[in-house]
DNA sequence: AGGCTAAGCTACCCGCCGGTAGATATATGG
DNA sequence: CCATATATCTACCGGCGGGTAGCTTAGCCT
């Protein structure tokens, strides 16, 4: 039980450093800052983490990791190629809506971290490039998609995706349900399917 | 002469901001940076710009103007809405292209800008939106395209040319040229049109 | 040539903040 | 009820960097 409540204060001032350094920035908040909306101090923090660039790595690591894990399962999960990347899309659009402030601050405080937890993260976005071409190629292959240059698609609709964190907002005029659907047509038509012949 | 000498230093101290900002991050960045760079000191560039902040706002500004210019010259010009969407899109990648860096600097750097500065960049983004939502809505009424959701459409295809510049790479795979007209091809894809019946 | 203007430099200040040492309180176990 | 360990706090340090005052130098005009 002492882990689970270690883990627990973890997670709390976790939650407090996404809000605030998503609100002012990495370097716009300090350790004090955080410490004071917990009502605690700075070294209850440093029992904890080891720095603030080591806070900063725990807030963005796990959601890209959720990202590419939300691609991986659509990858792997049974049905044609057009199903796999709606679910995927909606997957993926799914993360960056629901971790929109974790998302929001790795694209903006990268230059923040710390060298080894970049190199993991790099990591991390090669195999989502190389999961979403894959799954585009297959589309092809499988005559379902036409595609003239696939790793610029896949930029491209990981792009489109990605940037939602930019606009969101909860209680807009969609719901995250809608949003990850209506996103992941985006990505099919991107695709090239033509499921209908249009008669002009 | 003594004013364009005056805008000369103005343009090397920017210069040189942009790239480190890019490269480091602005708060990464110090005024001695950057004075070091020109080969100046820091007084110098207090000659040229109120803080470090005022020279934030400027590497933003002109760049954040360019685009809502690339949208409107492509508004103003003459043809269908499919003409239009195709130039508009192109011309709006090349600028995130061509300024990467400041562009970047902008995303990242947001919340280091002064509130002012802020105040004038949303008018011009909510001016970006709206240009390239009539665009597609015209589009919509001419029988061009077909879209479900116009604004969201935007938002996508907005986001789509944006995130370019986290992964374009001067001396890449494909020329600025050829990013622009294929990120139309796909914006237009996007936008639903139908140009050719598809038979099985 | 000599004085006047303006441009840039040297040298400094000062507040902020990440990080830490050592005191203090709280809990556990004997 | 004391001993020990553990958790957290108080209090501080030190350097970094934005910003500035005032001197120096260089160009220019008469």
């Amino acid at each position: 039980m002492r882990d689970e409540i270690i883990a627990y204060k973890r997670e709390r001032i976790l939650e407090e450093a996404v809000a605030l350094f998503y609100a002012r920035g990495f370097t716009g908040t300090t350790l004090d800052d955080i410490a004071a909306e917990l009502g605690v101090t700075k070294p209850f923090i440093y029992t904890h983490f080891r720095s603030k660039n080591d806070l900063l790595a725990a807030v963005c690591l796990p959601t890209i990791e959720q990202s590419v894990e939300a691609i991986e399962n659509a990858v792997n999960s049974s049905g044609t190629p057009t199903d796999k990347l709606l679910r995927a899309i909606a997957a993926f659009t799914r993360v960056v809506l629901e971790r929109q402030a974790n998302i929001a601050i790795f694209f903006r405080e990268e230059k923040n971290l710390a060298p080894e937890a970049l190199i993991q993260i790099v990591k991390q976005q090669k195999q989502f490039d190389r999961l979403l071409s894959k799954l585009l190629s297959d589309g092809v292959a499988a005559g379902e998609f036409e595609i003239p240059d696939i790793s610029l698609a896949a930029l491209a609709i990981g792009g489109m995706i990605s940037w939602s964190y930019t606009w969101h907002r909860p209680n807009g005029r969609l719901s995250v349900d809608a949003l990850c659907t209506r996103m992941a047509d985006f990505a099919l038509q991107m695709s090239g399917i033509r499921l209908v012949p249009v008669s002009a």
